[in-house]
DNA sequence: CTCGCAAAAATCGTATGCAATATTTTTCGT
DNA sequence: ACGAAAAATATTGCATACGATTTTTGCGAG
C-alpha cells in the first residue's frame, strides 16, 4: 500500500489540520480506485504510513465513514465502501434532484472568471480522453466529476456544494464499480453543451441538459445485482 | 449545564456506539435551545458531564461540526453553531431544491402504515401548538422538524434522508434564532394539506405545498443582518 | 485430510499524559 | 488608576498505554 508517496507530497501547509490532509489523500485515492473496495484501511496502518499516531488516522477515517467512501464497523475496522447498486441508484436519484437546481443558481452568477475556469477544465478533461490507458481513465472520471464541482463551488451554496462534494465522490465509486468502461467519453461533449448553454444565460436549457447528462451517466452503468443474489443464482444452476 | 440528565437516560444500548449516543443527545440539546448558539463546548467539560474520556466526547463533537451544528476553531474548541443570515437562507435554498423531490418519491411509497405514522405525528404537533409556554414552543419546533424527517424516511432515499436530517436541525437552530415568535403555528395546517395530497397519490400537488411550505417558513424569519452592521448603524447615528 | 478448539497475534475502544497554544489573572511602570 | 507585559491557568492536539474484542494460527482428534 503506498499511498502516501503516490500522491504529490504538496508542501503541507503545516498548521493545518492533519487528520483533514490524509482524509483529503485518502479520498484521493479512493475515487482514483488505488485503493479498491472493501480493501481494509486499518488505523494503524494508516497512521504509521503517514506517520502520525492512531489518534488522527482514526479521525481520518471517521470523516470518510461520514462521507459515506468508508464503512467502518464496530471493532472490526473500516473499510473502502463498496457501494450496492441500490445504493448507487440513490446517489444518481439525488443528483438529479439537486444538480438541475445547481445548474440554474449557477447560471445566474457566472462571470467571465468562471466561464474561464470551465474552459480550462473542460481542456483538461478533453485531453485525459485522448490519453489511452488505464490511467488516463481514472483521470478522466476525476475531472469529469471536478467538472460537477466547479458548478457547484459557482452556484454558491456551501451546504449544496458539500453535498455535492459527498455525491461526486461517492458516483466515481459507482462508476468504477460498475460503469461499462467504452461509452463514457460522450459526457464531454454534455459538459461542454452545459457551459455553453449557462454561458448564455439559458438557465432551463442547462437545467435540463443537467438532468439528461445525469440519466445518461446512471444509463452507462450496470446495476443488476450481481453479488449475493448472482452467486446463489450461478450455485444453484 | 445540565444535559445528560434533562433526556431520558434511555437505558443506553450499552455496546452501542457511546459517541454516537452523546452526539445525538447534544444533538437535540441544540436543536431545543437548551444550547444557546455560541456555547463553548469543551471536550472536558463534555466529557466529565457524560462520564467518559476526552476522546469519546471529542468524537461526538466532531461528528457535530460535520453536521454544521457545531464549529471548531483550531486550538480553540467546540461552539454551538450561529448561523449568519446568509447560511439560514442557503439552508433552505436547499431544502426547496431537495424537499419538493422527496414529496414526490414518498407519494409513491406511501403504505396505510405510513399514513397511520403521520396521523399521529401530526396530532402530537397539533397538541404542541395547543400548549403554551417556551417549552412547548421548543417541542413544536421540533415536532414540526420531526414531520419533514418521516417524509424523507418515508421516501426510501437514505442519502437524501441524511442530507435532510441536516437541514432540518439546522432550520430548528435558524428558526430559533431568527423566528418571528408568533406566526410559525400554520406550519400545521401545511402539514395536513401535505399529508392529504401525498395520501391521494397527488404527488405535484404535494410537491407544490412543500416548497409553499418552506417558502412560509422562510417568510417567517427576519433574516435582516444585525450583529456587524447594526451595531454600526446604531452608533453612528 | 478436515474439522474444531484453544492459544497467540492483531486490532479496536478508551483513558490518560505531555507538550503546545489560548486565555485569564497578576504585577508593574507610568 | 490605567494599560501593558508577564506569569499562571486552562484547554486543545497528539501520542501512547492498556483492557476488550476479533481474527489468525497451531495442533490434536476424528
Amino acid at each position: 500500500m503506498n499511498i502516501a508517496d503516490q500522491t504529490i507530497p504538496a508542501i503541507e501547509a503545516a498548521n493545518e489540520d492533519r487528520a483533514q490532509a490524509i482524509r483529503d489523500q485518502l479520498r484521493d485515492a479512493i475515487v482514483d480506485r488505488r485503493l479498491a473496495p472493501g480493501t481494509k484501511l486499518s488505523e494503524g496502518e494508516v497512521g504509521t504510513l503517514f506517520d502520525v499516531s492512531r489518534t488522527v488516522a482514526r479521525a481520518a477515517l471517521q470523516m470518510l465513514s461520514f462521507e459515506g467512501l468508508v464503512r467502518t464497523e464496530r471493532n472490526r475496522g473500516a473499510f473502502v465502501a463498496n457501494p450496492s447498486p441500490e445504493e448507487a441508484r440513490q446517489v444518481f436519484a439525488s443528483r438529479r434532484l439537486i444538480e438541475p437546481g445547481i445548474a440554474i443558481a449557477a447560471a445566474g452568477r457566472m462571470t467571465p472568471a468562471h466561464v474561464a475556469a470551465f474552459k480550462a477544465q473542460l481542456d483538461e478533461e478533453g485531453r485525459f480522453i485522448a490519453e489511452r490507458g488505464p490511467n488516463a481513465r481514472r483521470s478522466e472520471i476525476k475531472a469529469s466529476g471536478d467538472f460537477h464541482l466547479l458548478l457547484a463551488s459557482v452556484a454558491g451554496n456551501v451546504i449544496l456544494q458539500r453535498f455535492m462534494e459527498e455525491l461526486v465522490a461517492r458516483s466515481s465509486l459507482v462508476i468504477a464499480l460498475y460503469g461499462r468502461s467504452g461509452i463514457s467519453s460522450c459526457g464531454h461533449n454534455e459538459h461542454t453543451q452545459i457551459l455553453e448553454a449557462l454561458e448564455n444565460g439559458n438557465a432551463e436549457r442547462g437545467s435540463a441538459l443537467m438532468l439528461h447528462h445525469i440519466d445518461h451517466i446512471e444509463a452507462d452503468l450496470d446495476l443488476r445485482v450481481r453479488s449475493g443474489p448472482a452467486l446463489r443464482q450461478a450455485l444453484e444452476f
